[in-house]
DNA sequence: CTGTTAGCGCCTTCAT
DNA sequence: ATGAAGGCGCTAACAG
């Protein structure tokens, strides 16, 4: 009978059986840009998970806009997603707590109000640019400089306040005009490396906020004749394969992205298997500076 | 009234929705591996794409393993899906003619049976390999080697015809021995170039069946301290962002995923809104010789 | 124009 | 053991 049914090419209505069971087997996974390097050994990592006990994936990219942000939350709520895996640049994280008051498993990638439901995984951005920095002012001496992106964000705000902390650690007053604001692209790196190299007294080692700053950095150097590391030294953050591509090779801030999917992914899971049922866990992932050539 | 509701924090069961209308408005991307650079560019633009209509997209990572190909696309079918983009390695596109009879929108990645409702959008790679391979034949000698990776899939194969035509078109009969099989990654790449540089007579120049594999020769040539192209000529294929990190920058081909997901996205569009419904349409996407500096 | 009803496909419950 | 029924939440069709 069933045999029968399944020759005769019948499969079973998924969307049937979520309406009477209510739980759909599906997660959605926002992140800002699928096409930045970090997201798909995540959003793959996650898959790996969670994809063994049938649960499939959807993807949003925000784009770091608020609108797209709030957009996936609600069609998250529309679809009945059994989780949600969000990373938000521009929505409170508090804006996570309803849905997750409302049953669906949710785990934020960043810091998170303590006391809802919601899970998080995270690195430690602000000590990861703190330590990196450090390294840059003991090495080379106290003339550093920054580039980052996106203040709004709170990587780019982290990792500022990571520059400072370390700076100040030393006795050095961070200088604003040796802290560039530019965008998180290899054009922005560019852009900003430009500014810092056009000043009166250019920097002698330069944080860059991710490794693609850093690879906009590099071919500024290298366009104007400069060494690196030795006129000027260029250390970046994430790891992204790029970083053993280019020459010299990047110095930078590894921050697991197979680990930290992992890690979400496990805290989703127990969740949605009502595993666990109580307040939110958070749990921050170790990052590691890794020293190549270019600092 | 409904305000109210609103207000109160309701949101439509887009599940309900979906028994009902028997539209899902949800996509399935079927891809080998997310991970590899090519594909989060290809699966947002097909996102992008589809996106404003309402339509999102659940992924799903083959590995090129048989077993997961037919596992996706049974999960394609029992979720109801309107459309699946698909990309087989290892199952044969009639595969495909199924489910698109059942009525969902289906775009193969590659050549596909003609007479059937699959839409195809794709490269041609052979074409893409010949072209590559005639540059270095007239550039550097008949002194040209052919890197590639799995031979069971379409990119595989289809590139080493391509190359194999070239060499005979030219009138040298390819050589054997300067045929490598080995993965598309750039440790196949290292492993590749090696057994290419320990052969009594190594050859002038390289094709690498993709980018990665590149990568790997060039990091080979480099540790033997020949100088590329000086010495040893490398081509690549994809034209990846790493293209233009490593030193010297590739000289590749282009096959561009944006379009290739626009185009896709186009033929999977215009078929779940049932704007069209004869025979499968398709396209051959352009690609393009981009020399640069590494040949 | 507002209100009711039936059924999408499934699965759990209850009855036979 | 097999079978029938009800309801998950929605919307199209129909009634008032």
């Amino acid at each position: 009978m069933e045999k029968v049914a399944r020759d005769l090419g019948y499969t079973p209505s998924a969307v049937a059986q979520s309406l009477r069971s209510r739980r759909t087997y599906t997660i959605m996974i926002v992140v800002p840009d699928i096409t930045n390097a970090f997201w798909p050994v995540f959003a793959r990592s996650v898959q790996d998970v969670v994809g063994p006990d049938g649960y499939h994936a959807m993807f949003g990219n925000t784009d770091a806009r608020l609108a797209e942000e709030e957009a996936f939350l609600d069609e998250a709520r529309s679809r009945r997603v059994d989780g949600v895996v969000f990373i938000g640049f521009r929505l409170p994280a508090s804006r996570l707590v309803g849905l997750a008051e409302s049953g669906v498993a949710v785990v934020n990638l960043g810091e998170t109000p303590p006391g809802s439901r919601v899970d998080s995984a995270r690195f430690d951005d602000q000590a990861a640019a703190a330590q990196a920095t450090k390294y840059l002012l003991e090495r080379y001496g106290p003339s550093v400089a920054l580039i980052y992106g996106d203040e709004e964000a709170p990587a780019g705000r982290e990792r500022r306040l990571g520059f400072e902390e370390a700076c100040r650690a030393q006795g050095t007053e961070p200088d604003a005009t040796r802290i560039v604001k530019t965008a998180f692209t290899r054009e922005g790196g560019v852009t900003g490396m430009r500014r810092l190299l056009d000043l009166p007294q250019p920097p002698r080692a330069v944080l860059c906020a991710n490794d693609m700053i850093a690879l906009g950095a590099i071919d500024v150097a290298k366009e104007r004749g400069l060494r690196v590391p030795k006129d000027i030294a260029i250390v970046g953050h994430d790891d992204i394969d790029a970083a053993t591509i280019v020459t010299p090779q990047l110095t930078t801030t590894r921050t697991d992205a197979r680990l930290l999917g992992e890690q979400a992914a496990g805290l989703l899971l127990s969740r949605m298997k009502g595993e666990v049922d109580g307040e939110g866990r958070h749990i921050v992932i170790p990052h590691q500076l890794v020293v190549r050539e270019s600092a």
